[in-house]
DNA sequence: CGGGATGTTGAGGCAAGTCAATCTAAGTGG
DNA sequence: CCACTTAGATTGACTTGCCTCAACATCCCG
């Protein structure tokens, strides 16, 4: 019933459009998803990782999204009926499901907020809090977060431009809130300043992710 | 199982931080939901009509929203275990349910687009089509739009400020593409021109909301 | 017919966008 | 190993759309 598939950085797994009856659990390796607008606009809706799920999960349909590897990736295939059929006999999973859905759409709320109220640099915060958060690492004093996507990536996820996101990195530089291993590499030196700056809402974030 | 619950206009059905394990189905009516933000911004993050489902969907947990009613609004309400017991014994009704939140992600999805890359304007534009499309009537002509909540409510929902609404509603009107009957009320003159600048995406419309 | 809530209009400022010019990093081939 | 190329990132000057603040108009309900 499952298939293991493999794909390189840079490769896309499907595309917005695709008619889609597939659907995916990522066992290895980050996944961008990213959406087009006809007015030619780029929404990076989400970025998933090891654990997470993605692809056509309710009735076969065009994908929303465009899905590309970030990094060599490994992933787990399902086919969308057989899947379906499975959860029917399983309802404490579906209802795990259903859980899991819930809770993106919540984290959706969160970042409508981010997008329509906060300044720019409360964006960039945030963001670079949440890398800081998934790479799980809880090292005591100036944590050191890798940053795996480019700027253009960052200013779509957080409705900026890409000068707007770099500016913004170079303040939180000279302030001495980070510092910079390369452009890709970030030492945190003042995550108490940082966390204040995204506003921190003490949420439990969701173990699981999941997009469409 | 199931009450059936009534409330007038402005009574709160929950606020945001109740510990709630209950979930409720909208028989008739309106609900406004929002969330307030630590640093004192507000967020609508929908509006629901009749149909629509709101409330402690998965475990049991603290409200994200505030729901109020905007109208006469009649409810009704599930005990959320004693629904958990059902869907469980439902695969069925667990999938359709699963696929209402499903497009409540893609709904939020757009929204974020809207909410980060779309001007005041086109904005208001989507909203004001979002409305005609919820009435249902497809007046040929000039549908008439009744807009139930406030200024103040639209600007929150847009991610706007009362003023730009305002301002941009009277530039509507001044081009020709909208008349008022009282600030509540408003004729569409020009649907097409409304059209073109919701920069309408034809994907259909999920029938039924969910709120959390 | 008040008076509070809601909506509109105007003037001015600012955060972020746009446009454009470097700077840097990472290849690539001679 | 080094010039050359190219994509990505940074920085700067300028512009602008929306927010802020403030005044005014209108609606609604006792």
């Amino acid at each position: 019933m499952a298939i293991g598939l493999c794909f390189d950085a840079g490769d896309v797994v499907f595309e917005q459009g695709d008619e889609l009856d597939r659907l995916f659990v990522i066992t290895e390796g980050m996944v961008r998803l990213s959406h087009l607008t006809i007015d030619g606009n780029r929404q990076i809706t989400g970025f998933l990782g090891p654990g997470d799920l993605m692809g056509s999960i309710k009735r076969s349909a065009d994908a929303y999204c465009t899905a590309e590897a970030m990094t060599r990736l490994v992933l787990c295939s399902f086919e969308r009926p057989r899947f379906s059929d499975f959860l029917q006999h399983h309802p404490d999973l579906c209802l795990k499901l259903f859980a899991v859905a819930t809770d993106e759409i919540e984290a959706q709320y969160d970042h409508g907020i981010l997008l329509s109220r906060k300044h720019a640099a409360e964006r960039v915060a945030v963001f670079l809090h949440a890398l800081s958060q998934r790479a799980g690492q809880v090292n005591g004093e100036s944590p050191i977060i890798d940053i795996p996507m480019s700027r253009s990536d960052i200013a779509d996820h957080l409705g900026l431009t890409i000068e707007t996101v770099s500016r913004v990195l170079t303040r939180f530089k000279q302030q001495g809130m980070i510092e910079f291993r390369g452009p890709k590499t970030v030492v945190v030196k003042n995550m108490a300043a940082l966390d204040e700056l995204a506003g921190f809402e003490n949420r439990p974030k969701p173990r699981m992710a999941i997009g469409l």
